[in-house]
DNA sequence: TCGGTCTTTACGAAATATTTATGCCTTGGT
DNA sequence: ACCAAGGCATAAATATTTCGTAAAGACCGA
């Protein structure tokens, strides 16, 4: 990753290259561009990049096929470009495989931001045992909670959702995601339960008289859990 | 590391210093202080800490240093102590045998989880022979469980599991992990077989009528037995 | 056989999960 | 600006699971 990334962007639109290719550059990136998913493809295993940009509506491949392809041999974070309301694509991208999206127009700020933090999250600083945010701690391997040095007492689904969260620290998780991860492909469309079970969980882990919460909601898309840093 | 766990900090910051002590003594840890690498290298030898907290910065020795002429001929669990959140002195001090890391400003609940967590790591089975908490007195070597003074009888299968709660106590054991232990692989489901068993060891070992019980349920998870610092 | 311990069964109590109901807020259209 | 619709949060009601306890039967060694 060091001393300078590299970037891929896949995007049949010479003028959101353009675009790009000027704010990464800017922000220290080296930037390899692909007009079309085979290229693409292509690109990412002769670049080998950090990070790969990937537009949904590109001419040859749908961006999910592309996506799904590249998963099969490469682990390098993906984030998704789309418009707005195109949600159902944005869910169906992520569930394929994509570490996060930006909504275009974006703002170059908000597109480096979530650069760093999905570079971050591919290289596992350390599996450590004790997770800490603000005031809360949780320590792994004791199964135990703490907030503001006192005891959290969670049930089996609540941790098991903040466990998952924290695991995916920064990334959206869509509710198809979260419903197949704690309780089964079978639950998938049982949207409510999180909306219960998470309510909870935030009853327990963000102050009450709260600013931003650790816990955000996508709408139409799933949550977030906010990590280290920014955003 | 039974009943009073010792910490050393090596630090030559005063306030530093003070700071921890305050924290640690407060969580139930005796606590030495040095103020240079040398004096460190030399209260490590000569007070024989459960842990070791250490400061990067020295005036003497670099603290790498320091870790290296320790891990010479000590295994002591060692946590560092840095302020900045340099990833590249974070892998060099951990390749140099330190345990773990907290990055100044650490907030006291997230430092005791650390230190718990490498107390943990290494001490696996230290089988100290006589384990004390509250007014329950348990003897390894010679099998004997005391309450205030006065023998109880217990039985093979509830020494057995108080034996395993105390050697992973403060921390969660599910229900399959303790069946597992003591029953053997065939016997993970049988969870009445610990509600009958755990409820006569706690009539033996948990006053009847008391506050908060030594042998915590955890629902639909297991059972936690409270160790040195409580709750 | 006897005494002690373990296993098994039964059942009310407690904790948790799910379902239902309701209102809020944002979005998009008129 | 107003209204309607959909997604969301929340509380409350209901259902389900899990716990603790007692007690009856099974097992086993002295």
């Amino acid at each position: 990753m060091n001393p300078q990334p590299t970037a891929l962007v896949i995007d049949d639109e010479i003028q959101i290259r353009r675009l790009l290719r000027v704010a990464l550059v800017a922000a220290g990136y080296a930037v390899h561009e692909a007009p079309s998913g085979q290229e693409g493809l292509q690109a990412v295993a002769f670049r080998r990049p950090d990070v790969v940009l990937l537009d949904l509506g590109l001419p040859d491949l749908d961006g999910r096929e592309v996506l799904r392809r590249l998963r099969e041999w490469s682990e390098v974070p993906v984030l998704i470009l789309t418009v707005r309301d195109s949600e159902e694509e944005k869910v169906a991208a992520l569930d394929a495989g994509a570490d996060d999206f930006v909504t275009k127009p974006f703002s170059t700020p908000e597109l480096l931001a979530r650069l760093r933090a999905a570079m971050r999250r591919a290289h596992p600083a350390s599996e450590n045992p004790v997770f800490t945010v603000a005031d809360l701690v949780v320590d792994m391997a004791a199964r135990t909670v703490t907030k503001g040095g006192a005891e959290l007492h969670l049930t089996a689904t609540e941790y098991a959702l903040l466990r998952l969260f924290i695991r995916h620290a920064g990334r959206v998780l869509t509710h198809r995601q979260i419903l197949r991860e704690i309780w089964g492909p079978k639950a998938e469309e049982q949207r409510q339960y999180l909306r219960v079970h998470i309510g909870n969980l935030r009853k327990k882990i963000d102050q009450s008289g709260t600013r931003n919460p650790l816990l955000k909601t996508e709408p139409g898309i799933g949550y977030r859990f906010i990590g280290a840093s920014e955003l």
